[in-house]
RNA sequence: GCAGGCGUGGUGGAACUGGUAGACACACAGGACUUAAAAUCCUGAGAAGGUAACCUUCGUGCGGGUUCGAGUCCCGCCGCCUGCACCA
C-alpha cells in the first residue's frame, strides 16, 4: 500500500475485474449443485443496436439481486439472451439494404459487450438469440407437439392491409388510419390464419392469478380485467318475418339481462353474418361497412371513434313484452370477437347505449330505481344509471334487485323456447380471445407445415426440422419475401409426394419470448427443454421487465408453461414465481425558440440567481426546460449509455439507478445525479484507503470508549440487516439511504479513530469496514473488488458471504416517544423499551412544555400506544 | 372509449400494518482549506408570522368524511402516465 492517495480510477478497475471474474469463471452456473437454486431472469432485450438506459436500469436491478442471493449461499442462475426476431430487423433491411440476419446478429455483437462493460453475473455461456436456427428449430417442435394436441387451428382473422403496398401492416404502421409508407387507408382484410387456443385456458389462467402472491397486485388485476371472466345470458330474439332474411332467430349475449325490459334496440357488428346478408342487397350499409373497416383493427381506434350505427330495417320481438319491436342496428362499436358480436342495448343503465340512443332517438325506457329515488321524479337525460336499486316498468320483475331480477329472468327464458331452442342459456364469457399468432413476415420463425392439395395441411416431419429461413431474400418489393421465394415456398408433400407449398406465414415474436425462460436451463439440449432440470431450477425465483409487458407477454408465458405441460416438455404450474414491473427512465426536456429539441448533450445548466436554467452551447441562448419525460427519439431526451459508461463507469451508473427513485417507479437520469454518484464511490474509495492507512501508524494506548464502539456497531449491523430486507423486497433506494447513513457514521467514527489509534479502536474499524465492502458489493462490484484487495482480503468479493447480523444489536434499549396533545406534536420523551404505561403518563403529565399548554384544560383521556406515541385528549 | 397506476419542500424521494411528515440525496446559501479555482470538509434550511433563544399558524394535487390521531382508510373531483391483442 502506498501512502500517496489516489482517486478511484473506475476506467481502470472495472475491465480488470471483469477479466478476472470472466477467467475465473466466478458467474457461470453449474446444473448439479447440492446448495439451494435461485433464478432470477431479466426480460431479454430486442437488439435494437444499442442498449438504452431502461436496459441498464432493468439489467442492475437483476444483477443486484443476483450478487445479493449469490453471497446468501444460494445457486444462482442468471442468463442472458436474444429477442432477436421482428419487425425493425425487416424496416432496417429497407432503409439501409442489410439482410435481417446480418444487422441482428451485428447488433446483438454490439449490445453484448456493451452490457459487458456493466459488470454483469450474467452466464455467459447459456446465452442465445431466438433467431438462432437451433432456437426456432426447438419452437417448430412445440408448434407441431401443439398443433397435435389441437392447440393450435386455422380461422379466418383480419389484418391491416394496405391496398397500394398491398402489404399486411402492423399496428403501429398504421397512423390515423393511413399505412405509413404509402399513406393509403388502410382496410381490414380477412385472411385464413394460425391461432393458438388460450382461450381454452381462460379459466384456468384466471384462477392461477390468486396464487402468483409474488406478482403485482396491479398486474394481477390487469390481467384478470383482459381475461375479463363475465357470467351472463345468451339469448334468443324472434325476428320479426321479413322476405329478404331467411334466419328467425338472432343471439345475444348480455351480463345485464335484468334490464330487459328497458331494451329499445339491437346492434350488431359490421361482422356479424346477419350484415353480410344484409350487405348483399343494400349499398347503403354495404359503404357504411367499408367505412367501419376504415378504422384498422386496434381496438383503440375502434372504440374512441364516434359510436355510429345503422338502421337496417329489421326488427326483433320483443321476447316478453308482446306487440313491442325492436329495431337492430349494425353499429361500429360492437365487436364480433365478444359474446355473439351482437348485443340488446338498454340505454337508462349503459352510458354507451344511452349515447347511442339519443343520438338515433330511441327511447329511453328506465327499468331500475335508485335507492332514493322516487318512480315520478327519477329521469334519466344524458346520464345512464349503472348503480344498485330495485327493478320497475319491468312486470313480473318489479320490486325485485338486480340480482334477484338476473335469476328469475334467465329461469324464465331457459324454459321458454323458440323451435325447440331454449330463447335463454345461462353462459359464462370470457373477453380473452384466441392469439393469432400468423405474420406474413420474413424475419420470424417459419410456421412449419405445408399445404396439399391432396392432403391438406400437412406437418413438416420432425426429422425435416428445422424449416430454415432462407438466405437469399429481397426486400424490394412489398409483401413477404417468403411468399416471394420459389424454390423455397414451392415443395413435395411428405405424404403423397406431389407438389404442394410450404406455408409462408411465421410466428409472432412473442411466441419466441413466451418460453425462453425454460431454454436457458438447458440452451444446447436437443429437445426443447431438458424436463428434469426444468423441475429442478423452475420457476423463475424473481422475473424483471418493464410494465408495458404487464398483461400480453407475461400470459402468453403462462399460457406456453400449461401448452407445454400438456404436450410433456414441462411439468410446471407457473413460469414466474415472483414478477417485478420497473418504471421507465425520463430526462428534462430541452426546447429552443424555434421549438426544437435539444438533447441533453447540446445543452449547458447554469445557476442564475438561484434558478436553474440552461443554455444552448452552440448559440448561447437560453432554452425552455420543459417537462420531464420518457427517454425518446421524438423529445431529444436520450442520454447515450456508451458515453455516460466511459465517462463515469459502470458502478456510479449503477448507483445512480439505483438511488433516489424506488425501482417501480419512473427513474429520472440527470447529470447532477450522476456526479453525486461518483462522489460517493471517491468517499468509500478514501475511506476504505483511510482505513488500511491507519493500521500502519504506531498503536497508540489509550482509553477506549467500549461504549462507543458498541454504538457505532450498532448502526454497521443495523445497516446489514436493513439492506438484506430492502433488496429482498426491491427497495434499492432505500438500501442506498441507508448505505449513506452507515458511510456518514463511519466518517465519523474514523475521525475518532485518527485522533486515538488504539488496538481496539483499530480493530473495531476494520471489522466496520469489512462490513461496508461487503454491503456495497451487490451495488458497486468493481469498487468493492478494488476496496478488498487494499484491505488485503483473500480472494474476491464476489465471492464472499454476506455479512452476518447480531440480532442483539438489533434490540433498541431507548425508545423516543413523541407526546401528542390533540393530536398535535408537542413534545417528546426518551423511555425504556416496553416501559409501564403508568410510569410514561406520569412522567409525560409533568414535562414542561406539556404541563404548560394543560393548564386551564382538561384531560380527557390519555392514549399510550407501547413503544409509539402518546397522546393527550383535553 | 375501456382497463390499470401515480400525485409529498426548489428537485428525486423517505415515513413498516393509521402514530414525530420531509430520512437520504440533489440543487442552493454561508463558512473552513487554497494566491485562486476545482476537489474536500463543516453548518443551515417546508412555508408564513412574531426583531429573537424560542414560539405560533399553515402544510402531503383539490373538496368532503371516518378517527384520540390521516400522506396512509372511505366518497367525489382534477392532472399526469401506461396498456389495449400485428412494436417489442
Amino acid at each position: 500500500m502506498n501512502n500517496n492517495f489516489e482517486r478511484y480510477n473506475p476506467r481502470e478497475k472495472e475491465p480488470y475485474w471483469q477479466k478476472i471474474w470472466q477467467e475465473r469463471k466466478t458467474f457461470q452456473t453449474a446444473n448439479d449443485e447440492k446448495r439451494e437454486k435461485y433464478y432470477i431472469l431479466e426480460m431479454f432485450p430486442y437488439p435494437s443496436g444499442r442498449i438504452h438506459m431502461g436496459h441498464i436500469l432493468n439489467y442492475t436491478l437483476g444483477d443486484v439481486i443476483a450478487r445479493y442471493q449469490r453471497a446468501k449461499g444460494k445457486n444462482v442462475l442468471h442468463p442472458m439472451g436474444w429477442d432477436a426476431f421482428g419487425l425493425p430487423a425487416e424496416n432496417a433491411a429497407m432503409k439501409n439494404k442489410i439482410h435481417p440476419r446480418e444487422w441482428t446478429y451485428k447488433n446483438i455483437d454490439h449490445m453484448r459487450s456493451q452490457l459487458k462493460s456493466l459488470g454483469l453475473t450474467i452466464d455467459w455461456d447459456r446465452e442465445f438469440a431466438t433467431c438462432d436456427e437451433d432456437y426456432y428449430h426447438m419452437q417448430q417442435i412445440l408448434f407441431l407437439d401443439m398443433l397435435e394436441a389441437d392447440l393450435v387451428y386455422r380461422r379466418k382473422s383480419k389484418v391491416n392491409w394496405d391496398p397500394i403496398d398491398k402489404t399486411v401492416l402492423a399496428n403501429e404502421q398504421v397512423i390515423d388510419g393511413r399505412a405509413w409508407r404509402s399513406g393509403a387507408i388502410v382496410e381490414q382484410k380477412e385472411l385464413e390464419q394460425w391461432a393458438f387456443r388460450i382461450k381454452n385456458f381462460a379459466q384456468d389462467l384466471l384462477e392461477g392469478l390468486d396464487k402468483l402472491e409474488k406478482w403485482p397486485e396491479k398486474v394481477r388485476l390487469m390481467q384478470r380485467n383482459w381475461i375479463g371472466r363475465s357470467e351472463g345470458l345468451r339469448i334468443l330474439f324472434e325476428i320479426v318475418a321479413n322476405d329478404e332474411i331467411k334466419q328467425k332467430t338472432i343471439e345475444v349475449f348480455t351480463t345485464r339481462a335484468d334490464t330487459i325490459f328497458g331494451a329499445s334496440f339491437l346492434a350488431i357488428s359490421p361482422d356479424h353474418p346477419l350484415t353480410k346478408i344484409l350487405m348483399q342487397n343494400n349499398q347503403e350499409l354495404s359503404e357504411f361497412v367499408i367505412e367501419c373497416k376504415k378504422l384498422g383493427t386496434a381496438t383503440e381506434d375502434i372504440e374512441k371513434a364516434e359510436k355510429r350505427g345503422f338502421h337496417t330495417g329489421i326488427e326483433v320481438k320483443h321476447p316478453l313484452i308482446r306487440g313491442r319491436n325492436i329495431p337492430i342496428y349494425v353499429a361500429n362499436f360492437v365487436l364480433m370477437d365478444y359474446g355473439t358480436g351482437a348485443i340488446f342495448g338498454c340505454p337508462a343503465h349503459d352510458q354507451r347505449d344511452l349515447d347511442f340512443a339519443n343520438k338515433y332517438n330511441l327511447s329511453v325506457i328506465p327499468v331500475i330505481l335508485p335507492p332514493d329515488e322516487s318512480e315520478e321524479n327519477f329521469k334519466i337525460t344524458d346520464k345512464a344509471y349503472i348503480g344498485p336499486g330495485t327493478l320497475y316498468n319491468s312486470d313480473f320483475l318489479n320490486g325485485l334487485t338486480i340480482e334477484e331480477a338476473k335469476e328469475k329472468i334467465s329461469n324464465e327464458l331457459e324454459s321458454r323456447a323458440i323451435d325447440g331452442k331454449a330463447q335463454g342459456t345461462r353462459e359464462i364469457n370470457y373477453r380473452l380471445r384466441d392469439w393469432g399468432i400468423s405474420r406474413q413476415r420474413y424475419w420470424g420463425c417459419p410456421i412449419p407445415v405445408i399445404h396439399c392439395d391432396q392432403c391438406g395441411i400437412v406437418p413438416v416431419p420432425k426429422e425435416q426440422l428445422p424449416v430454415k429461413l432462407p438466405l437469399d431474400v429481397t426486400f424490394d418489393k412489398p409483401g413477404n419475401p417468403l411468399d416471394h421465394h420459389k424454390s423455397w415456398k414451392n415443395v413435395t408433400c411428405p405424404d403423397c409426394g406431389f407438389a404442394a407449398l410450404r406455408e409462408t406465414d411465421t410466428m409472432d415474436t412473442f411466441v419466441d419470448s413466451s418460453w425462453y425462460f425454460a431454454r436457458f436451463i438447458s440452451p444446447k439440449e436437443k429437445t426443447p427443454t431438458n424436463k428434469k432440470l426444468c423441475k429442478e431450477w423452475l420457476p423463475v425465483d424473481q422475473y424483471i421487465g418493464g410494465i408495458e409487458h404487464a398483461i400480453l407477454h407475461l400470459l402468453y408465458s403462462r399460457f406456453f408453461t400449461r401448452a407445454m405441460k400438456i404436450t410433456g416438455h414441462l411439468d410446471l404450474e407457473e413460469p414466474f414465481d415472483a414478477m417485478f414491473n420497473q418504471g421507465m427512465v425520463t430526462h428534462e426536456t430541452y426546447q429552443d425558440k424555434e421549438g426544437n429539441w435539444l438533447s441533453p448533450e447540446q445543452v449547458e445548466i447554469k445557476t442564475i440567481n438561484g434558478k436553474r436554467e440552461a443554455f444552448s452551447l452552440e448559440t448561447g441562448e437560453k432554452v425552455k426546460i420543459g417537462a420531464v419525460e420518457k427517454i425518446s427519439k421524438s423529445k431529444n431526451n436520450g442520454v447515450d449509455p456508451d458515453k455516460i459508461l466511459k465517462t463515469n463507469g459502470a458502478d456510479a451508473t449503477r448507483w445512480f439507478m439505483l438511488s433516489d427513485s424506488p425501482p417501480e417507479r419512473d427513474v429520472e437520469w440527470s447529470e447532477a445525479g450522476i456526479d453525486s454518484a461518483n462522489r460517493f464511490l471517491q468517499r468509500v474509495w478514501k475511506l476504505v484507503w483511510q482505513a488500511s492507512t491507519i493500521k500502519e501508524r504506531p498503536i497508540e494506548k489509550v482509553e477506549t470508549d467500549s461504549e462507543q464502539i458498541r454504538q457505532f456497531r450498532k448502526l454497521v449491523h443495523r445497516t446489514a440487516h436493513q439492506v438484506s430486507i430492502e433488496i429482498e423486497t426491491i427497495h434499492f433506494n432505500r438500501a442506498v439511504a441507508q448505505i449513506y447513513e452507515l458511510i456518514n457514521g463511519l466518517s465519523k467514527f474514523i475521525t475518532i479513530v485518527e485522533k486515538h489509534p488504539s488496538a481496539s479502536y483499530i480493530a473495531a474499524l476494520d471489522e466496520f469496514i469489512e462490513y461496508l465492502i461487503l454491503i456495497i458489493a451487490p451495488f458497486t462490484p468493481h469498487l468493492a473488488e478494488s476496496c478488498w484487495q487494499i484491505l488485503g482480503k483473500t480472494g474476491l468479493v464476489s465471492e464472499a458471504s454476506w455479512p452476518k447480523v447480531d440480532q442483539n444489536l438489533l434490540i433498541e434499549e431507548n425508545i423516543i416517544m413523541p407526546v401528542q396533545v390533540n393530536g398535535k406534536r408537542r413534545a417528546q420523551i426518551s423511555v425504556p423499551k416496553d416501559y409501564a404505561k403508568e410510569k410514561i403518563e406520569q412522567k409525560v403529565l409533568s414535562l414542561e412544555p406539556i404541563s404548560r399548554i394543560l393548564t386551564d384544560k382538561r384531560v380527557k383521556k390519555i392514549i399510550i400506544v407501547p413503544n409509539r406515541i402518546v397522546n393527550i385528549v383535553v
